[in-house]
DNA sequence: TTTGTAGTTCAATCGCGATTAAACAAATCA
DNA sequence: TGATTTGTTTAATCGCGATTGAACTACAAA
């Protein structure tokens, strides 16, 4: 059955979406519905339509979906003279995981300068092996810079 | 007192590192040992010394200190005669975290390719999107390929 | 007003990794 | 050899987030 198989391979898709979801810190649902909002060819689906295929609690839906519309990652879509509410996939600012990484970036620096600044001797094998990891994050962040100056540009 | 001032502050570093590296995936105590053996003045401590400054138990310190060093990020010394190991932080390749974010980019990547191709419509809202993500991960790659030369032969 | 549908809330449970404690093994010292 | 120190192993526990189930609220249709 063709239909069938296309849907196992969805379910398994959403499943990988789950998992790297989890892998950074999402609930596993909520990872799967994401999963699920990406890989439909309906793009917006009702709050039935999400517990029933990813066959999850009214509960845990509710939550999980308050959370990720909060988030900014789905967005609800409430028709008019209807209760039920639709949600379809929020598309975000590209940058947004940079964002996250140089903002990770940035407290690992805090983190290094502070122990340095600690060190009673700041030339030790390790405050100058700390000093060479702030002067790489600070050069991937002008290369970050340039390279989003480019990609807005263009 | 000087001393103890001092000790609090390390104490303090100590379990921001530990939260740093809770939220990438390590266990607390991981994170805690790594950030002791970054911020100690002694870059070489003992099993025992850990263990006391750390207030954690023997166990924990045993099985965490051996997922450490067959990482590569902590090293062992055993001095020739004694029984005691003592522990130093390894210095890794500075590339490392951006590599296992690289890393991270490619599953990205493929999981949407595989997505685009699951779609029925690859013209739809989400399969656009998800093109655009994976340029700018292409584009993304480029920059840090260029940067790594950079840095290699400076 | 009554009936039914949609979604929310929250107490209880489940699952699982992190941590410990205590028995155990191995190496050194006396 | 026996005693002591050093670290390992593993069964048990702890803690905590994720998930569920069921009662509850709100609204809409009849």
């Amino acid at each position: 059955m063709q239909d069938n198989e296309n849907r196992q391979k969805q379910d398994q898709l959403i499943d990988k979406f789950g998992s790297y979801f989890g892998s950074i810190g999402f609930q596993p649902i909520a990872g799967r519905i994401i999963g699920l909002l990406s890989v439909s060819d309906c793009e917006e689906l009702s709050f039935d339509e999400i517990t029933s295929r990813l066959q999850i609690s009214k509960g845990s839906a509710s939550v999980v979906l308050r959370r990720l519309v909060t988030e900014g990652r789905v967005a609800v879509v409430t028709v008019e003279g209807g209760r039920r509410h639709y949600y379809r996939l929020n598309q975000q600012n590209l940058f947004e995981v940079l964002d996250e990484f140089e903002r990770m970036c940035d407290s690992v620096r805090d983190l290094l300068n502070t122990t340095i600044d600690l060190k009673a001797d700041k030339q030790s094998s390790n405050a100058r092996y700390f000093y060479q990891i702030i002067n790489t994050i600070d050069k991937y962040k002008t290369n970050m810079a340039a390279m989003r100056q480019a990609v807005q540009t263009a």
